[in-house]
RNA sequence: GGCUCAUUGGUCAAGUGGUUAAGAUGUGGCAUUCUCAGUGCUGAGACAGGGGUUCGACUCCCCUAUGAGCUGCCA
């Protein structure tokens, strides 16, 4: 059996979406469990939706997410040009295109715009014809559009009107310089079969397909052709893409069997929708890979989460490293219903990540996000180990820590507490108690004012709970910290602690005050 | 509208004719801890519906329903 060899071809469009991730995440996989080879080829046939960038952005998120590919526009393998915009300046595409011309498979095609519209035609619900050009959703964002084309009713294919041009029509039509596409030639009669790793067999007929577009009017190929050129030139074993191409596989088919060609495995991966159950899309605010790093999730369980969104194990395991991952995976088990992308569950793998994740790498991420909350002198790697087995993402901690840098304004009903045997009367007590005690002693380490605090408890007879809920909430403002109290007054300082005490105490004190008792 | 595909707890999913239908996440409760988080224990929660085939169907077939994708000189 020969070499395994997977290909990752986005167009560079913008951001990279999450569903491509995972195709290149499983193309990768896919080619790595067999020792094979993951290349890269960029397919830039649409001018006008190339954004300025996007390649970078493609080579730099197969970097961080470790998708190293073998072979690529930056590293030959022998079967470059990898940028489609390349080969297309190399003839390549034309080649193929007349050869298929040459065998009745394909053929040139003068029709205008205006003459296809009127063969495609939209009928809306109150039966009004409109022209098809006015309906056609904006698509450089069509994944915010919901229902484009719900009023479609009728769209009739392309009627092979061109197929019938003699040849000195063709020739003076070309010399005469008039507009032309490519078109697949696809009989009228029949069915194409082809077979999915994951779908199975599928047939559909002919008469459905239509004869789709080869080669544009300004001499790019269309995704469809140029795919299959390509494929079939860098010697892919194994065509994985999402399964928004499920319907247009057939064509495909006829293709390689119009060449010849030997067609790939191809691998349909089930849709990733958002939890309406459609495509996910821009609006959902997460559907890239970059979104997915503003909002403070870790690579690893990003690329961890997405390879379980339509593949499982088997096992109860669902922690996994890319190693383990290529270790594991197994294109044979991928499942075919389309999988809702569910923040909860990304959210937990993601502070499981953090949790496991080493101090250094740990600091070096999470300190941008505590140097933006804390601008007072403090260790911020004391704050930062405080947080790192409680936050999911790295957005977490901002809320968590605020009250470090500033004393937040609380409201003195916080110091009654059921579970504690504590109210606002005791605490004021207590604390009143508590601060001459932290006054009088320097080493405020952990362990220094755990000896004070569980002096006075001990020596008080209370619970723990009892004489430590007035304090950590005299010193942090809040229900809930990260957290207790000495570890917060540890990082405070004396000073700051003991200022923060007096507070409490004279906020205590007013609040006594101002009901009369 | 047509075509294609899908349908196991809220979500991700295991399961390939005989199971008490895993596990995870989320969610409820209890315990523990000075709060939170964590940890431990524990609870609730699913085979879309209807017909077949079979001794037996979550598993196979058909129909229905629902959902999704495609239906572009976009990929």
């Amino acid at each position: 059996m020969s070499k395994v060899r997977t290909r990752y071809a986005p167009s560079p469009t913008g951001r990279m979406h999450v569903g491509n991730l995972r195709t290149a995440l499983y193309e990768y996989l896919i080619a790595k469990h067999e020792g094979g080879d993951f290349l890269l080829r960029i397919e830039d046939t649409d001018q006008e939706r190339f954004v300025e960038g996007a390649t970078d952005i493609i080579y730099h998120t197969l970097k961080i997410t470790g998708l190293i590919h073998d072979e690529g526009p930056d590293k030959d393998g022998g079967y470059g040009p990898y940028i489609q915009s390349e080969r297309q300046a190399a003839g390549i595409y034309m080649k193929y295109a007349r050869q298929l011309i040459e065998t009745g498979e394909a053929y040139y095609c003068f029709c205008t715009k205006e003459r296809l519209s009127t063969l495609k035609c939209v009928v809306s619900e109150d039966g009004d014809m409109t022209d098809k050009e006015e309906d056609i959703p904006d698509y450089s964002d069509l994944n915010d559009q919901q229902s484009g084309r719900g009023e479609v009713k009728e769209i009739i294919k392309y009627d092979k009107h061109c197929l019938h041009l003699s040849k000195e029509e063709i020739e003076a039509n070309l010399a005469a310089g008039i507009p032309y596409v490519i078109r697949q030639n696809i009989p009228t009669e029949g069915t194409t079969a082809f077979h999915d790793a994951v779908y199975g067999d599928i047939a559909v007929d002919n008469a459905e397909l239509d004869d789709m577009i080869l080669i544009k009017s300004d001499g790019f190929p269309t995704y469809n052709f140029a795919n299959v050129v390509d494929d079939h030139l860098m010697k892919i074993t194994h065509v994985v893409r999402g399964n928004e191409y499920l319907s247009s596989a057939p064509k495909y088919t006829r293709l390689y069997h119009a060449f010849g060609w030997e067609e790939p495995i191809y691998v349909h991966c089930p849709l990733i929708t958002n939890e309406e159950h459609k495509k996910l899309s821009k609006r959902s605010g997460h559907s890239s890979f970059e979104d997915l790093l503003e909002q403070g999730f870790v690579t690893e369980a990003i690329v961890n989460f997405i390879a379980l969104l339509g593949w499982s194990s088997g096992t109860n395991e669902e922690i996994f490293s890319l190693e383990e991952l290529v270790r594991e995976f197994d294109y044979h088990h991928i499942n075919k219903s389309p999988a809702v992308f569910d923040m909860k569950k990304l959210k937990w793998m993601n502070g499981e990540y953090i949790k496991r994740m080493d101090k250094e790498r740990y600091y070096e991420l999470a300190l941008p996000y505590i140097r933006e909350v804390i601008h007072k002198d403090l260790d911020l790697k004391k704050i930062a180990d405080l947080v790192q087995t409680r936050i999911e993402t790295f957005l977490d901690i901002k809320d968590m820590i605020d009250f470090f840098e500033e004393m937040p304004d609380y409201d003195t009903s916080m110091y009654n507490h059921k579970k504690m045997k504590t109210d606002e009367e005791i605490s004021l007590s207590i604390l009143k108690e508590q601060q001459p005690l932290l006054e009088a002693f320097d080493d405020y380490s952990i362990e220094g004012i755990e000896g004070v605090i569980m002096g006075y408890i001990k020596e008080k007879g209370i619970k723990n709970g009892m004489g430590l809920w007035p304090l950590r909430t005299a010193v942090s403002g809040k229900q809930s910290t990260p957290g207790g109290a000495y570890e917060i007054m540890d990082i405070l300082g004396k000073e700051e602690s003991l200022r923060r005490i007096r507070l409490a105490i004279d906020k205590l004190s007013n609040r006594k005050a101002a009901y009369g008792n």
